[in-house]
DNA sequence: AAAATATTTCACTTTATAATTAAGTAGTTA
DNA sequence: TAACTACTTAATTATAAAGTGAAATATTTT
């Protein structure tokens, strides 16, 4: 961080990217898309709510650019959009360690 | 992410992390303090708003373990406590670029 | 075509965050 | 010691985010 001026929009965009990501559920989502594609019936066997309230969640980490969505049938499957965001992840890891 | 399970606990106080740092104001106070210990006189002409409203973010920022206080007589200073926080800062703004 | 499955949307309630203003504390200066 | 500066706390109000359950949509199976 060496220069101390940061354009206001900037700072908007990113510390929305944060909040997505900030949600317990939405952190855990993140990390499971980090191995690899799932679908929606999965991801709502492995985090611990209902099938409406994990849609939502996903919807918002939709908006919010993080994740891209792939319909096969009547079959969901949701993914990271960009890698860098697995880095981000891993890197708020190291940080609590 | 290799390993797709992950702690419950870890999960909750990575996301309060993370979430600390997603509201603008803290995201620009964690941006400022990244050059260096700031006054609190400082940080309030560097961010709009009240010293109020800036005093109770700033808590918020000690409490979830970010910054560091140091007072001198009636002047309080904060500071980054872990450089790695700036790292992630970083990261984050890599993810938008 | 009815029933079943997969998922989203909607309306609503609850809870959490944020901003504002006023009052409070603690040092500092006149 | 009275007024001033630096900062925090508390109370209030405003706004936003989260969870719930029912209804809606779209596909698939029987």
């Amino acid at each position: 961080m060496s220069k101390p001026i940061i354009p206001e929009r900037e700072i908007t965009q990113l510390s929305e990217i944060i909040k997505a990501m900030s949600h317990p559920l939405r952190y855990k989502i993140i990390c499971l898309l980090g191995c690899g594609e799932m679908s929606m019936q999965n991801l709502v066997k492995a985090i611990d709510t209902s099938h409406s309230n994990a849609s939502q969640h996903l919807a918002l980490l939709q908006d919010s650019g993080l994740v891209l969505v792939r319909k096969v049938a009547s079959r969901v499957y949701y993914r990271i959009r960009d890698q860098r965001t697995l880095r981000l992840l891993a890197m708020s890891n190291h940080v609590l360690a």
